[in-house]
DNA sequence: TATGAATGAGGTTTCATTCAT
DNA sequence: TATGAATGAAACCTCATTCAT
């Protein structure tokens, strides 16, 4: 909503100039890096204040605490996945080409905003007594995003009952996370789109033999 | 005086022999714990010490040093994954019985045991720039029991080539990973074995597509 | 943005007028506060500007600094004990009966405004290399209250030597904050009424026998 | 040989031998002058550390944390403020004598061991929400030490009701607390031995009249 | 085979304070 | 008359590790 502003803000010749909006951000562009990278624990926040060039004690005007800071990452970073993901018009072909086509685009967004998915995995694994709220956000904004894929699905598979649904999405979802894991431990030796692909047409056909079977 | 209480409370008769593999085996089990939760940042050595009972310096008399540590622990945990899954027999059955049978194993053991694969993921995940030890050892470990179903595939569909061989193990890793992923977030939400045998006849039939094609 | 939220909540139409003294005020009565139950070091800026609703600069716009912060919140404690506390007229009664009256006159107002006087107790009891600014002033304006202490003895027991009388008035001043002390750590449980009345009986009974003893 | 070793620490030839009691004593010996001068919040472990020579983090062997050194300070400097305390045996001369020896006893203990007092008073005032446990220490130390007044109280006057033995208690403790901020505050221009005897006169008097009175 | 004691480095967070607006 | 933003110093405490016994 905030319109595009990628370049960080206009090029005042002087600098120093307090400027919250712009500290904020260079603040969660160094977390993501480092987060993405090494996990909760593993993200230190002189780490951070060393990447961003700000002092901790700045990083602390900005953000509550660390678990405040991750907590905020994993909301951007799900906010630029989002944006990353290429929606495909609702609109045209068959089942096939459509799931196709929506599969493409999620892994086209990992290849390139793989932040958001890598911290959030790490983070969900982690079974802490007290739990970072940055996990907790992590699994409501997936949440959202699952529940889009159940609404997919069920417009491509109208006849389909809502446990088949269900199915469906959680194998869905649970085919991207492996891949995503496949592609993030054997490099470029994993071609992610035509995984992907593959796993958009098994899909289909699960919801097309569930269709039948009913 | 305060540092890491060893043994808890009186000097019950017991306990006076002491015995190194015991000792081993109560560090490892504190550590699994722990490590499982936290990962490999989270994990402290004192924690460890407070679970287990026994002082950080004896953690140190067993194991050289904290990436020694949890590369044992993944040796050992794999080991006992390995057990829990049963092997079925490469003998009965059509390929989709024996598909089947197989990922039913691996569910049942993934429930059972998870902790190989939630710790493992965990490391497999992070991108520190000294690698852990812990995390070569899961890679590896996990590559042979990759190779294994590699042998299956090939065992079950003679005809595919090298290529799409290679496809179906990654797709088979990646489920199995996404699957357990999606369990040890929702919980008994996920009924893995049904997610698993669905898995194995998606697989089985990309299998059978694959081969027509050629 | 985390730094000290600064109005709670809504813009209501209201406190848009910037009122210095009000201002000043709120940030004293913070002070107070946390100070009373803290002490010096135990205070921080943060601490009272989240009290008091206002930011932390706000607050040196106020005063220079924390030590004039404290100063202040000494002097004006002091001014509003001074009122809390009932001067008897200096007319009628027994020397018995005015040491009681005055006596039960600063028990009340003990009760009533204690802030002062814990506050002041406590930087009086502390000892640090640079003399908080608020220490010299609390026992300067003891100081004040304690010759009128002086005078007040002297006045009912013309005949008492100096030494005498500067005896008589320690003791006396030493008696209050003890038993000031007592109700703090025990609360109700202490009647401070009685006490003080018992204190007033003895001191009274000293200058009697030291004046006769001469 | 040891010799590339740095010259911290005593001067017994060889020093790098661990001795836990002897560090601990050094501990609480540079702790009860710092927080005799500056309070709970003003003894920070750094100056400890620099006082006592050892590094922050073997405090931390020795203590779990700040409160439980300082609570650790308190009873220790309790314990030897008792030993400070000549007990008067229970023997000889009127009760006033007796009294007066008793009090001149404690004057003088607390002239030579102040620190036990000063830090007390300080943390009793305090009244932090999550109250140290220093606090709670000292309140209890010194409900034993009041006990001892009110048995001697009450062997001395036997025939005192209990509500006037505990007024007497009150007060006598009032009394040396006062009279010992007195000190602390005018130094050597208070003779508290003096005040003392004065302190036990008047205490003394009143359990008379108390006595005639019932 | 173990462990009590120690330690330097670094962790997160709070501190009092400043300054441009 | 205020305040958003920043900051170096220092707070408490934990870290992985070592070493003499």
């Amino acid at each position: 909503m905030t319109g595009a502003q990628p370049t960080t803000g206009a090029q005042t010749a002087r600098k120093k100039r307090a400027n919250g909006v712009e500290s904020r951000q260079r603040i969660l562009d160094a977390t993501v890096e480092i987060a993405g990278e090494r996990g909760y624990e593993g993200t230190s926040i002189a780490a951070v204040s060393a990447k961003c060039g700000l002092p901790a004690s700045s990083i602390y005007w900005h953000f509550k605490d660390k678990d405040d800071l991750i907590a905020a990452v994993i909301e951007r970073s799900f906010e630029s996945w989002l944006q990353a993901v290429e929606l495909p018009g609702a609109d045209a072909g068959t089942p096939l080409e459509r799931a196709t086509l929506m599969a493409v685009g999620v892994a086209k967004s990992l290849v390139d905003a793989p932040d958001f998915l890598r911290l959030g995995l790490m983070l969900a694994l982690e079974r802490r007594p007290t739990e970072p709220r940055g996990r907790t956000v992590f699994l409501q904004v997936r949440d959202i995003a699952s529940r889009r894929i159940t609404d997919v699905v069920r417009e491509l598979f109208p006849d389909l009952d809502d446990a088949s649904v269900a199915v469906l999405t959680t194998y869905a979802v649970a085919g991207a996370d492996g891949l995503f894991i496949q592609r993030e431990v054997h490099g470029d030796a994993i071609d992610l789109l035509a995984m992907f692909e593959l796993h958009a047409r098994l899909v289909h056909d699960a919801a097309v033999r569930l269709t039948g079977t009913e």
